[in-house]
DNA sequence: GAAAAATACTGATCTGTATCAGTAAAAAAA
DNA sequence: TTTTTTTACTGATACAGATCAGTATTTTTC
């Protein structure tokens, strides 16, 4: 078993993004044959990571980007006082480390939550590839504004809503995220705990499994621990939006 | 009075980078003298804006991204069911609207706090000159790093703090950043209301005037309305950073 | 300059979520 | 396997900050 996880990842290693089916979420998006090409030469290197290792550091300067090509990661940034705050959590083909992207330290740091595959690309490559290839350019900024829009709707999440409409968001985003990645919209299993959610949400982990036993309970989820099921996507999104309220 | 300002003011929208003060603030920074002039062709418009008028809105495209010169602004995303959410208070030599920066729809709207100039950039044109000009690039990037940093301290700040701790580290930021524009880093006045503050902050409009007060009768700072003065800025840093605690 | 509107402040009360505490179940280690 | 550790859940309680309410002050409008 041990071994055939190996063999799997060990070719997804191999892989490029020519063959890489996440070519229309990630950085390539919008690039022509011979431009992907010349992209796949500057991401020399596909790294393999496990459960809990990292894959950039706050404080650290790593001089690369990052795509995660397989698994899940997430990123958090440490206070001066040791507290932690998760900033995101992020499935294939989505880019990591754009805080550093001016080739400075990292502000954030990145592990993963389960075995996964990222794709490392050297900045000072982008930068030089960018010149050569507009539709690189424009891409590489098209995510910097998402991850900038991103930002900004997690403000407005954590300043402005409750406990419910958090979850109700947090799932209802997870979900868009699979779906747009060819997995089930309505059932997945989650890689990041309770604890992570709470953190993640500004919520005590006690709240977020009172929440998750409580929307199972309306019938709008189902949830084993780990593995959540949809059950009633509309009312979950009523939810988030503050239309609805449980209480 | 009217007229005073109105001549103060068409005097720096005739301004241009090279004797702009904000040089070592703003995207100029770093540039040499033909650069400077270059960058200078570019932004052809310097727009005077009002208390309350609008910059860009949120769903527009306007092409541009915007430094401000004088004055003080506020962005805010506003919220399907009509909820606003404000995203941050930007003095001179700040960057606005880089969410449209791939050339899209904004995701959130600039207005005015008060009486402001404000330097207008249109991204295609800064596009091109980034090739010809690798400094513009790298300071570009590092304001973008920079956005994504602050939006993830904001994160912090929103998920795991108490109003304390928030209202604290919203005064020595602000005062942080006086200082580096060569004001006064203890006095300074307001822009904002205590509601834009709280909606900032996550907290009611109550809950800051509340803790102004206290902050007041513990000799922190001395706050007349939108006069605010910081007595005591060491502590402020320690409530800031939740070494302390009022209560 | 007077009237109206907006803003700031303060008190009283309520409530959503944190915190404390303990159990059960699953995962990891031995 | 058995033991240990971690994670998830649930109940009881506490409290920070929201909400409601009313006044004072400042700003804007007429």
């Amino acid at each position: 078993m041990a071994q055939a996880e190996q063999k799997i990842n060990f070719k997804s290693l191999k892989a490029s993004c020519k063959n890489c089916s996440l070519v229309e979420l990630c950085l390539p998006r919008g690039l022509n044959s011979d431009d992907l090409h010349t992209l796949d030469d500057v991401i020399q290197q596909r790294r393999l990571v496990r459960k809990g290792e990292a894959i950039f550091n706050q404080g650290g300067k790593s001089g690369c980007i990052f795509a995660v090509r397989s698994g899940s990661v997430k990123t958090f940034t440490t206070a001066k006082n040791g507290e932690e705050q998760i900033l995101g959590f992020h499935l294939p083909g989505e880019l990591l480390g754009l805080d550093g992207l001016d080739n400075q330290i990292h502000s954030c740091s990145g592990v993963a939550l389960d075995t996964s595959t990222i794709c490392e690309l050297p900045i000072d490559d982008l930068n030089v590839l960018c010149v050569k290839m507009p539709g690189l350019q424009q891409q590489l900024l098209s995510l910097i504004s998402d991850e900038i829009t991103k930002d900004h709707t997690m403000l407005l999440l954590l300043a402005r809503s409750n406990a419910e409409q958090k979850l109700a968001t947090f799932f209802i985003n997870l979900s868009n995220r699979f779906k747009a990645r060819g997995y089930s919209a309505d059932e997945f299993d989650l890689t990041m705990s309770r604890y992570d959610i709470g953190n993640y949400l500004g919520l005590a982990d006690e709240t977020v499994s009172r929440l998750i036993s409580k929307f199972r309970d309306r019938k709008y989820i189902d949830a084993d621990r780990k593995k959540i099921k949809i059950i009633n996507h509309d009312s979950l999104c009523k939810i988030a939006e503050g239309d609805v309220s449980l209480s």
